[in-house]
DNA sequence: ACTACATTTCACCACATGGTTAATTATCCA
DNA sequence: TGGATAATTAACCATGTGGTGAAATGTAGT
């Protein structure tokens, strides 16, 4: 698999990036994170290893609580590829249709 | 569901994503789109059709054929969200991280 | 040792996903 | 009109997902 495909699988899910944007502040327990959440403790657990399966996440355990603390640098990947996509080659896009549109045109009228 | 959810979700697949590579140089008709994968024409239906509910392609039908055009500004919340994220906290991030080692140090040695 | 606590694992459910083949719709063209 | 072509829809299948409650694991504290 693809890293970027458990990358965008992660994030494509609301409660787990409620939890990126909680672990922004700081390492949390298992337990504080799910706090705010309406679901199951092991609901959390199980977006938990989602996040951990893509690197977003990494986890510490000490006694009895699981520390986990986001990893921002793993969203390079996703951040570079959308930034490939996103807006840089907007421009040359609307060259290209332009461009596409004039031939169409001279295709209409010979 | 959030814009975003729509947006991660499309890109979380790899077909989907060579799709957008391929929409890239210019609009492509689902044929064409179709033609480098080795999936049947319904399969990559579906993920026009996921694309286009992300607002990533747009369709135009011409006839018989349906003319698929990437859509890259609607790339713009996921990556301004992955921008928020990645790379520009990670300064302060380490600092922070710096500041709770420091405090558990010194709670080690009283 | 016993109990309380933090978290995971297990077994299950409803539903979505990505794929298939076959049938359908709609357009082009001779 | 009739046949080829472009694409979708329909029906189906295996697997994955997000959720649950109940049981299990492991640690802390008295």
């Amino acid at each position: 698999m693809h890293d970027l495909d458990g990358i965008f699988h992660a994030l494509a899910d609301p409660t787990r990036r409620a939890i990126i944007g909680a672990l922004i502040q700081g390492p949390k327990t298992v337990g504080e994170i799910s706090q705010p959440f309406d679901i199951s403790l092991p609901a959390v657990s199980k977006h938990l290893k989602v996040l951990e399966r893509a690197r977003l996440v990494t986890r510490q355990v000490r006694g009895r609580e699981h520390h986990c603390r986001l990893n921002p640098q793993s969203l390079a990947p996703a951040h570079d590829w959308l930034s490939f996509y996103s807006g840089f080659w907007q421009e040359r896009l609307d060259a290209l249709d332009a461009l596409l549109s004039e031939e169409d045109h001279d295709n209409d009228e010979p």
